[in-house]
DNA sequence: GAGTGAGGGATTGTTCAACAATCCGTCAAT
DNA sequence: ATTGACGGATTGTTGAACAATCCCTCACTC
């Protein structure tokens, strides 16, 4: 039984459970089970198993299930419950699609800013922090062979990027489309490897953008999104062939 | 007693309210009202006034005011309750930088594919024909004078441009930043007139778009915003002044 | 009179139990 | 093999209940 299997490991997090809203809580509970790949896609949420392993009710549990399945996380199924997301190679073409134009519009629209002379907020060197401070994350991370760090790292890149735009929304809009990307990342062999393949051209990226070659760096990002895609793309259909 | 005013017309949408999802059609109620003007920002929804006019429970009610806060159109404080979402000048502001990024965006990936020569989905007219629609039908309702009519075109017109990035979530995200911008609307003088200014531009745009001149198109759409958001900014800071 | 703090009513947060509606697997009949 | 009815299990929705929290009022102090 690998359904009470998780579901025994669910009912030790009622500990850390004694905070601000519950549902929400409920909800940090299960999107980290999720992202992390202990609930895999497909897997059906019984209302009552989940709600018994944390002792909430049915109607707290059910307000979390719309949290995720807001955040795409779970897709809810009238009548039949809800279930983690299994995503499709064109769920994965689709996602690449908006992040070419959620980050390089990002970069596009910092460099028209900067064009027009205008630059809300701070120099640009404090705008670049964030970038910066990912790719060092990452690149330190290699080094100590801490490979679940390098993913995390490679998140927080592309995250800095999209927030060159400022942009509350496009914040969020980015938040989101990462996390669903990790729904993808765990049917890969070696998801660590994937992302480390990429952290010379974070670095190169980074360059760019402090030289002031936005269009550069656009295309950078570009090329980037380009080939991450295409092999994710061939892992995802190898192993959606296998089972 | 302006609450127990639409309360009373609440009560009259009950009939309308038979099939698919019961949370869902109560968000579909309540979305119509917002979005239409009825129900101003910043009005409080009781759980309990509203449950017994819409004839659902609280639970169900409940589930309804998530749906829409997902959608930005509510938003919930914790044990005070929810209202519908009032938008601040830089709201407005992140909304059109969004919109500058995703139709822009949608555009500039349109000419890529173009570009590489391949043109997933059937030929250029076929992807324009959604644009020239909305720009027409636009235009036959300022003909009869249907002011009402040529903001909901616009809105088309403009969700059109970004259905031209030919994603799912960029279509999304999309929807919801138009039905958050209908929250501003309404707190101009004359919305239709706002509207109806812009006519001519969508079919510039159009025009634009049929020649192939794709980065005209884009560099067109981006002074539009541009414009609107300046508009939409100054009309609004002046309400704000009033009360 | 202004500020402060203790009620007290009203509303939301959460749970629980119950029933209706729906789905899904089983099994018999054709 | 297909169809269709049956029954168990799960979700959808409701109503009531209680705790937690907020907010307004009002007395009190300085």
């Amino acid at each position: 039984m690998t359904t009470t299997d998780w579901l025994e490991e669910l009912r030790s997090e009622r500990s850390d459970l004694g905070r601000a809203s519950t549902a929400g809580r409920v909800a940090d509970v299960l999107r980290t089970r999720i992202t992390e790949g202990h609930l895999r896609p497909g897997t059906r949420l019984s209302e009552e198993d989940i709600g018994a392993a944390l002792g909430v009710s049915r109607n707290t549990l059910r307000e979390a299930f719309r949290l995720l399945g807001h955040e795409r996380l779970l897709v809810h199924e009238f009548n039949r419950g809800v279930f983690v997301r299994r995503l499709t190679v064109d769920d994965v073409r689709d996602l690449y699609q908006v992040r070419r134009i959620l980050e390089c519009g990002a970069v596009r629209r910092l460099a028209e800013r900067l064009a027009s002379g205008s630059s809300p907020v701070g120099r640009t060197s404090d705008l670049l922090a964030p970038v910066r401070a990912a790719v060092e994350e990452g690149e330190s991370a290699a080094a100590q062979d801490a490979w679940v760090a390098v993913g995390t790292a490679n998140m927080h890149f592309h995250q800095a990027v999209a927030d060159l735009a400022q942009s509350p929304r496009v914040t969020e809009v980015m938040d989101h489309l990462l996390a669903e990307l990790r729904l993808v990342f765990h049917v890969m062999d070696a998801p660590q490897a994937f992302h480390a393949t990429y952290l010379p051209e974070n670095r190169a990226i980074l360059e760019l953008l402090v030289a002031g070659d936005l269009s550069g760096a656009e295309a950078a990002i570009a090329t980037y999104l380009d080939a991450a895609e295409a092999q994710l793309v061939e892992a995802y259909a190898a192993a959606a062939a296998r089972g």
